[in-house]
DNA sequence: GAGCACTGC
């Protein structure tokens, strides 16, 4: 054959040359350069690569160093010409055949397009037949249902991208999938670009979120494909693949071992600023110390105070002092609470340098499992939660002279119930308790007049200046907005650091990995561009990779670091100069009405918006970019975000009001009174959990539940535990509930990782499941490899082992004080699990659910009903249970509501036990007084809450 | 066949 000028286009013959996993480089003869043929090449044209091998090939592009790459498909091997795409002729022959049989015509992009977005949907209707490859349009049934004019394409999936579009194959997918999404919402009401609101921005949601999570399903699957032809196909019989394939994997296991090492030598860089000044020249030069006169004063003649203090203020090491200083400590206790257990260890730890002492003793901190304080302890920072619990020994609070609240502003449910309590203790000590609130700006007037119109003290704060930009039109897509965003401001704007804002991982996985890929681009099109190093943070991710957003940028490049809200206020980065806002936030809706938890994206409060963009302001005069618009934040931001009392499931808090001799719920001092169905919610599940009695007054059980630290439904398992002889396993249990997630699923191993949790997997539901994780742990002497190994999280496993730790020690103690009264002995039921269960129904019973009979229909599958609503709920598809045959009644820790109503943690249960632990609740249903579908329901609730508003009081049961 | 903002006792 007569050689050919290389040029695009042209078929000529070459010599496999060597063979490589990603494809093969072949060798033209009289070339100088080798061309690389991709292995998709090789896969569609059913060729073997082997090196020494000639085959002929097609010359797709040249690049400009000289570089080609070449194609073998639709290349007749044995004669070396180019075979006509078959599928144009086919598609036009098949429909030009078929008209009869209901098909239109419709070119092969339609074609194309339609099996991308079916294959992308996974839809239900499509049938796929896979052609032989003399008839590759098998004749097609029409006799499926369709009716005239509908049209139902059927195609198979193999080699259908017109060669053509090939290189075009990722923004074909993602164009037709936006079609397809359109035209979903094409009923919806049309978003104007220019008035939308940051609520209907929340609820569109991103597309670029979307189509990046599409393309990488795809992306994924291809590349298993690939990879599991590879390893059939090559593997076994060629020596030089099977090399190659050993070599990469060697590689990549010692890339691998350098990034581990990598991060273990990246170590934190030291906090703070080394300061010259001795420790009182320090002390003198925080702005606080101005005030200090003053404010003593404030405190002496009043018996609460409220201060605005900004941050760097210095207010939270020093007042405590002052106050030390001015002889308060000689009177209790100077306490200080935090909404964070980090912030407490840290503040005491810098104010005991300060004061020149060891923590726990004048100086110390007391939060959950740790009580680092003595009976020296004059200044003593604590979390809230913990002085909420002490309320529950002391009211009066009588081992204190003062009790500064402070971060009040972020509102915690500790933080407002320590508000109406320390109110009425302030009343009854006359003179003796002194309280100090902090507060933010917005809200400085509420916090005073709720404290009988205290006196407000403004002290400056300590930061740079920031500069606020607004977009002038909404942003309808923010993640798009956001990445724009980076890159403009890391390419126009001199240095420092960037601060972004999103809501959750997804979001931020996502974020970064577009980020990195446009920069790449970027970087190649102009070489003075600097480095970016992109890192992002949640609270979800390991600890060791959460540090190495501290570690500075190296000179001549800048660090962006994505974050959750965690950013906002529980861990503050160096050198942030430039904050990226899009405004939004994600948090947990309580449903009251379905006892049901969600999670939503939100716009922030101004208050929020203002806490973000003031990270700026913190090494430098800063900037900030708010991806809204002006009128937006002025018109559409609450003032304040919604305190967490009006957001969450109370019953606990509720059990420890009663506990404390609070009797009226519903005329207690809140400063944001929770919303009624929430507080009669509580009370219900209180009374149906007998503890509370028919007055709505606390009982015996009642009162030995409220010592535990967990919601009611637990803390009345735990009790039941030792009449069913089974506390420890029940102990154990409800420290991995307690705990976050024990399964850990990286983003890549996913399915390695759910292969290792089903070994785990107990028949019986999920409860018996974590209990048999716990003890498996424990046998392998609480190692961090068997976690590692088992794709478990070691964080929360010590985290639940602190639990079990913390609650044994709580029992010992009940029964040390009770003198003989309560006599909890901890035991074992060893193998009969069904005690275990037992004991849980006991707890749960009102989280119970039938499984729904369809009455013969059978459209869906795996539906279960919940007795007390008759709620539609499914089970996750995590559970043990999932799918499994034979599962009839199950309770169910929690009810999540995301695409589905989905329960967290199912287990089975017999429902006779239901009538044995629950009486007040079910009893047998009478066959005489329901009808026919009644009756498919063997057990019937007794109680109905909808009676009337106060029919938590009555007992039904007792008729 | 699925999605976990952030705390706290």
């Amino acid at each position: 054959m007569k050689s050919l000028k290389l040029e695009r286009g042209a078929i000529l013959k070459g010599f496999i040359s060597s063979v490589k996993p990603f494809g093969a480089f072949i060798s033209i003869p009289g070339e100088n350069k080798q061309g690389l043929c991709h292995i998709s090449e090789f896969e569609s044209s059913k060729i073997t690569p082997n090196k020494g091998d000639g085959i002929f090939v097609k010359v797709i592009k040249i690049t400009d160093d000289g570089k080609f790459s070449l194609g073998l498909r639709n290349i007749d091997q044995k004669t070396g010409i180019e075979t006509i795409p078959r599928t144009n002729v086919s598609i036009n022959e098949h429909i030009s055949n078929s008209t009869n049989s209901g098909f239109k015509r419709r070119n092969d992009m339609d074609v194309w397009e339609r099996t991308q977005i079916n294959a992308a949907y996974g839809a239900k209707k499509q049938r796929l037949v896979r052609g032989d490859d003399d008839d590759p349009f098998a004749e097609v049934d029409s006799s499926d249902g369709l009716s005239e004019g509908e049209e139902e394409i059927e195609v198979q999936l193999n080699n259908q991208i017109p060669k053509f579009l090939d290189p075009f194959k990722d923004k074909l997918l993602k164009n037709a999938l936006r079609r397809v999404k359109e035209g979903e919402k094409s009923n919806m009401r049309k978003i104007n670009p220019k008035t939308a609101s940051l609520e209907t921005i929340a609820s569109t949601g991103s597309q670029l979120m979307k189509d990046v999570k599409l393309s990488k399903i795809e992306k994924m699957k291809m590349a298993e494909k690939k990879r599991r032809e590879l390893q059939k196909s090559q593997y076994f019989d060629d020596p030089v693949m099977k090399e190659n394939l050993e070599k990469q994997q060697e590689n990549e296991a010692i890339e691998e071992k350098a990034v581990i090492e990598w991060k273990k030598q990246s170590k934190f860089e030291s906090y703070g600023i080394k300061s010259k000044l001795s420790i009182q020249e320090q002390r003198e030069s925080l702005p606080v110390y101005q005030s200090r006169g003053e404010l003593l004063k404030a405190v002496r003649e009043n018996d609460f105070v409220v201060i605005v203090g900004e941050t760097g203020s210095g207010k939270t090491t020093q007042i405590t002092q002052y106050l030390a200083e001015d002889g308060f400590a000689n009177r209790g206790i100077i306490a200080c609470t935090q909404p964070r257990r980090v912030a407490a260890i840290s503040v005491a730890k810098r104010v005991a340098d300060e004061v020149n002492c060891k923590v726990g003793d004048e100086v110390g901190y007391t939060i959950r499992f740790e009580d680092c304080t003595g009976p020296n302890t004059k200044i003593k920072y604590m979390t809230d939660g913990m002085l909420e619990r002490e309320a529950l020994v002391d009211p009066l609070m009588s081992r204190y002279s003062v009790i500064m609240l402070d971060e009040a502003h972020e509102r915690t449910i500790a933080t407002d119930i320590l508000f109406a309590l320390l109110k009425d203790a302030v009343a009854k000590r006359k003179g003796t308790l002194k309280v100090i609130v902090t507060s933010a700006t917005l809200d400085s007037t509420k916090f005073s007049q709720y404290f009988n119109n205290c006196p407000v003290f403004h002290i400056k704060g300590r930061t740079f200046p920031v500069k606020i930009y607004y977009t002038k039109t909404p942003e309808l897509d923010y993640i798009e907005a956001t990445i724009d965003t980076v890159i403009d401001v890391h390419v126009n704007n001199p240095d420092g650091d960037i601060l972004v804002f999103l809501t959750g991982r997804e979001e931020i996985e996502t974020c970064c990995e577009t980020i990195i890929e446009k920069m790449s681009i970027l970087y190649k099109s102009d070489p003075n561009i600097k480095e970016l190093i992109v890192l992002p943070i949640y609270s979800a991710m390991p600890s060791e990779m959460q540090s190495r957003i501290f570690d500075k940028a190296p000179p001549g490049k800048r660090k962006v670091v994505i974050a959750t809200n965690i950013a906002e206020t529980s861990i503050t980065i160096d050198g942030i100069l430039y904050v990226i806002d899009p405004g939004f936030v994600k948090v947990n809706a309580y449903d009251p009405k379905r006892s049901m938890d969600s999670l939503i994206i939100q716009p922030i409060s101004k208050a929020q918006a203002d806490q973000r963009s003031g990270r700026a302001g913190r090494t430098g005069p800063g900037v900030c970019y708010r991806l809204y618009t002006k009128n937006a934040y002025l018109k559409e931001m609450s003032l304040n975000t919604k305190p967490e009392i009006l957001r969450q499931n109370l019953s606990h808090t509720i059990l420890m009001l009663k506990a404390m001799g609070i009797n009226d719920i519903l005329k207690f001092q809140f400063m944001d009174k929770p919303n009624e169905d929430s507080i009669l919610k509580a009370l219900e599940e209180l009374y149906i959990l007998e503890a509370l009695d028919e007055d709505g007054l606390l009982t015996e059980v009642g009162r030995l539940m409220a010592h535990f630290p967990m919601e009611p439904k637990l803390s009345k398992t735990l009790i039941k535990s030792f009449e069913f002889g089974c506390s420890y396993e029940v102990i154990e249990i409800i420290s991995m509930l307690s705990v976050p997630d024990v399964f850990f699923r990286p983003r890549d191993k996913r399915e390695l990782a759910d292969k290792m949790k089903q070994r785990f997997d107990d028949y019986n539901g999920d409860h018996l499941t974590l209990l048999k994780i716990y003890r498996k742990w424990e046998n392998n002497g609480f190692s961090k490899d068997w976690c590692t190994d088992n794709f478990i999280n070691e964080k929360s496993m010590r985290k639940a082992k602190n639990v079990k730790k913390q609650l044994i020690k709580l029992l010992d103690t009940l029964n040390g004080k009770s003198k003989g009264k309560i006599n909890l002995v901890l035991s074992s039921c060893d193998n009969k699990f069904d005690q275990t269960r037992k004991a849980f129904v006991s707890g749960f019973f009102e989280n119970c659910a039938k499984k729904s009979t369809n009455h013969g229909r059978n459209d869906e599958d795996g539906v279960f009903k919940t007795l007390s609503d008759n709620l539609s709920v499914y089970i996750h598809p995590s559970s043990a249970l999932f799918k499994i045959p034979g599962v009839e009644y199950v309770i169910y820790h929690t009810l999540v509501l995301t695409n589905r109503e989905y329960m967290h943690y199912t287990t089975k249960i017999d429902p006779v036990w239901l009538i044995e632990y629950a009486s007040k609740v079910f009893r047998r249903a009478n066959e005489g007084e329901l009808g026919i579908n009644k009756k498919r329901e063997r057990i019937q609730p007794l109680y109905n809450k909808f009676d009337t508003n106060e029919s938590w009081r009555l007992s039904r049961g007792r008729r």
